[in-house]
DNA sequence: GTCGATGCAAACGTTTTGCACACTG
DNA sequence: CAGTGTGCAAAACGTTTGCATCGAC
């Protein structure tokens, strides 16, 4: 089996998921629509301030407070997920979108690394202690091909 | 090449750190060595806090500020590493255990991971994306044996 | 009208920092 | 005596919470 187990229903779009949090008793309120939108939109591994901000743009007076309750309501209903990328903030990003995270300890560089790559670690922790891994909510650090190359060229100086 | 590159030269007991910091123009000072104590004692994975405390019982002046000040320049010397193990504080140890963390989820255990182990994974994004990780600094989440079983039973009933 | 969601301010836990004083070498 | 280390208080940071009000249904 790979790495990963269950996939939440992925709803398509901001109405789709406004309807699920309606069915959970919530309501469709402007800031959770905004939010969303964001969420929706390009650009991924946003932190819960940066939110704020681009929703902010179109209603100003949405209070950073909010943006974290709603994120924590989506993540209950499993539309976002959040990762600890590092030191510093956590980041959301729709559940939809799975992979794990490789974040550079130089120069903070996030890469996503498809699930598949994790399959060996998986079997090998497994194997040796039971312990089923998660890759997606914690990144695993290291050092990014052109810090290292960098790097490398300072040892030789 | 395996997971980890260099390794720091390691001091065997606390008089050899204190001639080290002493050596890098630093002091030896009462709480330094009450800290070096507590760390070359048994028990890994203790938070600022613990050490604090721990330190605290023979030297109760001592400051969380100064243990965070001391972990630091520990750091810097390479005699200490600290591990983030999941959300909550970060936790320290000698630069000579050197394992990755697997940390369970639902019960917050810590595992320690042969290196070896991580092998896999790391050959694995380095032939796929140039990138070398290195698994001791932040932990790999996920759910421990035990909490495996006691989830599956409960999913059965 | 009910009850969930919001804005605001204030708390939280962890870590860092500014400053005056104390101690090591 | 020079300069590093210390205690203390206060700030910084990301996040959570209490409370009165607002708004969706």
């Amino acid at each position: 089996m790979s790495v990963e187990s269950r996939q939440s229903s992925a709803p398509a779009g901001v109405d789709e998921v406004l309807a699920r949090v309606r069915e959970a008793g919530g309501r469709a309120t402007t800031s959770r629509r905004i939010l969303l939108e964001r969420l929706f939109a390009e650009g991924s591994h946003k932190t819960a301030e940066e939110l704020a901000h681009e929703v902010q743009r179109v209603a100003p007076d949405v209070h950073l407070s909010t943006i974290y309750r709603n994120l924590e309501e989506l993540e209950r209903l499993g539309v976002v997920t959040h990762a600890h990328l590092g030191h510093g903030p956590a980041t959301y990003h729709l559940a939809t979108e799975t992979h794990g995270h490789l974040s550079c300890e130089s120069c903070g560089a996030t890469l996503e690394a498809p699930l598949g790559l994790f399959d060996g670690l998986a079997d090998a922790v497994r194997a040796a202690l039971g312990f089923e891994i998660d890759p997606r909510h914690f990144a695993v650090l290291g050092h990014c091909a052109a810090c290292r190359a960098r790097e490398a060229a300072v040892a030789d100086a």
